[in-house]
DNA sequence: AGGAAAACTTACTAATAGGTAAGTTATTAT
DNA sequence: ATAATAACTTACCTATTAGTAAGTTTTCCT
């Protein structure tokens, strides 16, 4: 099963990722990733088709990795209020790097993207979005948490205090996105 | 040939806008703008010589154009409430041809722009929160409105609920934005 | 009417984009 | 040991990008 370099695979993905993060979809080249990995160009290529293949895999990866996370925050014997906590981490630490959600990176190219895209993209924002949902809800019918708005809406404000968040932070600072941060906690808290 | 059209650079400017709105910065070209104008991709040139020119007039035309908003809702006599729906109302309209706020399209792609446009999106941001904070402090000392955190954190609060709102409904729909919206109302209103 | 300036077009660059076909080297299974 | 295959490189290609120099047409001004 292991291959000579199992990793290159990986490692485009990363890089892509962080790419994508950083500078934005239409804003990256494959010579940027085969430059980073001291490889031609046609190697990527070799593992990903083309850009719209090497996003589609990138963007089910997140699938993936929400999935993952959905599945031990369910399981975990934490406080609504804590699983909150580090599903906000994630944005925190973007924001450290000077790098954006990747949802919110494609919704920004959205109308340039293939369908295939757009729809795995649904799916991705369908699972984060039901995540923090659940999270909220269960929070409050334990009483850890206290909000008016019905779950699905109060996840829509902090998802996309979140998204727009790190966004902002790149040009006016992170203490935007930290007075954000902790206005999100305060509205939820009991 | 024909007709002379003085407003050649005006029409750059609104289509350049459209574009920058729906395809991103980096997703459109010279070409783009110059096939819709049924002009020359020279003739583009010649009213801008470059994308970062072109750009930086964009961003400067938004700041004149939030200038006199700003002093017209300075001036209005209306209340806060309905201060805030007209600001609103212009990420509805967004909305409606699928189409981002200009700050969020910019900020994606921030870490490809050169600084001078940088510096112009930071003015054009400080003037935009500015306006929103200066008339939520206003709502909130008048008493039209009521809200526990300060006016700028509020006014993050709301920004960051309409860019990433506006984001959000390209991929799942305008009904999201439409609860977005309500909330926002919902959480300053007394 | 005539000249100057403005608003273009024509006709090119050079660089980069994404992508491919064919050949080479390394790894693995038999 | 060797054949098959995985993981590449070499060497291209075409389209598009932003951009420019030089010439042409249109409008403005006197």
């Amino acid at each position: 099963m292991s291959a000579r370099n199992t990793d290159t695979k990986e490692e485009i993905l990363r890089i892509g990722k962080q790419l994508i993060q950083f500078y934005g979809y239409n804003a990256f080249s494959y010579a940027d990733i085969s430059r980073e990995l001291n490889v031609k160009n046609a190697a990527v290529h070799y593992h990903f088709r083309g850009k719209e293949d090497l996003l589609m895999a990138l963007v089910q990866n997140y699938i993936d990795n929400y999935q993952l996370m959905a599945q031990q925050l369910k399981a975990a014997p934490l406080k609504a209020i804590a699983k909150l906590d580090k599903f906000i981490e994630r944005y925190t630490l973007l924001c450290e790097t000077d790098s954006i959600c990747i949802i919110g990176s494609i919704a920004s190219d959205y109308n340039t993207l293939p369908d295939s895209v757009k729809e795995k993209v649904t799916e991705l924002i369908n699972l984060v979005m039901g995540m923090v949902e659940l999270t909220l809800a269960e929070g409050k019918r334990k009483g850890e948490l206290v909000f008016t708005e019905s779950p699905k809406t109060q996840a829509l404000l902090i998802m996309t205090n979140l998204a727009a968040g790190v966004q902002l932070a790149r040009i006016s600072g992170k203490k935007d996105y930290e007075a954000i941060r902790k206005a999100i906690i305060r509205q939820v808290k009991s």
